[in-house]
DNA sequence: TTGAATTAGGACGAATTCAGTCGTATACTC
DNA sequence: GAGTATACGACTGAATTCGTCCTAATTCAA
């Protein structure tokens, strides 16, 4: 089913109600929880990893919570999913450097290694910045999400006339 | 982590060994499952599940066993995780036709239906006539994975340039 | 300085998914 | 009919994911 676990998901939803929140004071688990009814505990936990991660900048006490580390510009998808759900390999035998530490029998590999470079890098592109602008209504004026729908199209049209 | 699960895997690798062996007569579950050292049970109903979709020939009885029922060139990566992952979906909560179906306090999902979007272009790229020709030595030079590596690479440029 | 709000984090349990096995029926070949 | 396969549903055990509970430690403010 190739997805993303709920927890990757929160963190990114998370992650964008902060972008969109900026000049507030820091936010709390609590209140991003309810703004979008995911459970606090679950939420604050993963808050939390992304603040040891150096993502959030988190602040103990009353009126305390988080706030982005760095801009929401600077932050990529791909980084909260990482930390979040650990290194993301799409076949069950790779290993972080790209080969895979099974028999020799499992050749497919090497081309799904590629497969999965080619995630990384898509992920790599959507920052938490598009998140926020992604009002459907908008989301096509997008200008990094458009160049990905662009690229798509000439991906589609270099193998169709090849 | 988005990873495939080792069902996928095992389809693929089954599908690459009949591709590779095209000479023979059809190769039984066991066959495959030996070469592999697969559970020959759970390769069975994988390989059954494939018949039953239209991407193997299945034969009972005595020689009997499986097929290609198309060329190997017209078998995508897509279809076969398709087939037997079910359909993917990088969000938790996308429907198959591509909205969300929660409350609309999940606002992350457009762009993330791009993402899904763009991981399955890049895997109806990949053909299973695609793993048979990937010898780690020469697949640099397989045309159509050589081929996403360049589009990747002018996504790069692209992106940097902008 | 006490108390409320908040982060930090370990331990645990429930729920779900995944992997693999078993048993039985059916089809085909000899 | 014997032997070899596929077909397929039911089931179990393992692994993962999801979520809760509990207990600190930190900070602010009255």
């Amino acid at each position: 089913m190739l997805r993303l676990t709920k927890k990757a998901d929160y963190g990114l939803m998370a992650l964008k109600y902060l972008a969109e929140h900026p000049g507030q004071a820091s936010l709390s688990a609590k209140d991003i929880a309810e703004a979008y009814r995911i459970p606090p505990q679950l939420l604050a936990k993963i808050l939390q990893q992304l603040a040891r991660e150096g993502l959030l900048q988190s602040h103990a006490g009353m009126n305390g919570g988080y706030t982005l580390a760095r801009t929401a510009e600077s932050i990529t998808a791909f980084e909260v999913i990482r930390i979040i759900d650990g290194p993301l390999f799409i076949t069950s035998c790779a290993t972080e450097s790209g080969t895979c530490d099974l028999t020799s029998s499992c050749t497919i590999k090497e081309p799904l290694a590629r497969v999965n470079d080619s995630i990384s890098e898509v992920l790599k592109k959507i920052r938490i910045s598009d998140l926020v602008e992604a009002d459907p209504a908008h989301v096509r004026h997008s200008s990094n999400i458009q160049d990905l729908v662009t690229i798509q199209d000439q991906i589609q049209d270099k193998i169709h006339n090849a």
